[in-house]
DNA sequence: TTACAACCTAAACCCAACTTTAGGTCAAGG
DNA sequence: CCTTGACCTAAAGTTGGGTTTAGGTTGTAA
């Protein structure tokens, strides 16, 4: 099965541009062209574009997606490099969702917060803190 | 208790341009001055910037940190738009988190197989697939 | 066979979020 | 007083990850 740019832009959801500029930045080396220069996608580049979204996902920048593609091509001997390269990435990955589940329960609060202030028309409720009370408060005091 | 910018920048772990970047983007309207135009924090700017540091670490941008602390400074009149903007980052974040954890199970299983084929010395073991394969395979008859 | 959408390139442009640079001011210790 | 490190501003530069533009080619269907 192969694909144009527009099938590929169309089922993974990625802008054309953006699967050209990847391809001149090298993270494609391997998609065919036909005889008229038109780009023929097949699986395999299907399956390359899904694990470039899965690490630009998790934060890995385009010219370390592209090393891990080069050491592929290289074959067994960089076989340590890509091993590292997922371990580390599996690391920061952990750490990131760690960060923003922390991130979530902190705005999970401010939910509850502005819920019960939206029902009571006011932010000044008794029981429930608000880290930027204070100072707003003391602006207050500023101009009156 | 008040601190410099250079121990703001120790404490929180961010640097001093960036936090007068911070300033100049209107982020931390609130910070005093001494009579000699030195910035004075204090720990209800120490709460803005973690707030400042938990909605950026969710993928909200800088402009509308901005506009949450003015709304903070307009009052009761806009406890709606903090809300629908607390709803909205959650549910960002809830899928922020979602789609790292996909990433990280694709990203384990890459462990396994290179942790295997580290052990064998090559990428080519019965029993485990590796999406580029196919592709470079074909490379490989390519050359031979 | 020509019209038309979809493809191509190179190069310029864009944006957010910083960082760096250049040239100055502040304030505490010797 | 004067030195020195930490502070200040404005403005220019940087980086990453694209998008847009301008000008051209391809290929399919009427």
């Amino acid at each position: 099965m192969t694909y144009t740019i527009g099938d590929v832009a169309k089922m993974l959801n990625i802008s054309i541009s953006t699967l050209r500029y990847y391809d001149k930045q090298g993270l494609l080396p391997l998609v065919a062209r036909t005889k008229g220069n038109i780009r023929v996608f097949d699986d395999t580049d299907i399956e390359c574009l899904k694990m470039i979204e899965c690490l630009k996902a998790t934060g890995l920048p385009l010219k370390d997606i592209k090393s891990f593609f080069e050491w592929c091509e290289i074959g067994d001997s960089t076989i340590e490099q890509r091993y590292n390269l997922f371990m580390e990435q599996k690391e920061k990955t952990e750490e990131q969702i760690a960060m923003l589940t922390d991130a979530l329960a902190r705005i999970n609060y401010k939910c509850n917060f502005y819920e019960v202030a939206r029902q009571k028309g006011t932010t000044n409720v008794p029981g429930l803190r608000e880290e930027l009370k204070l100072k707003f408060l003391k602006e207050e005091n500023k101009f009156s």
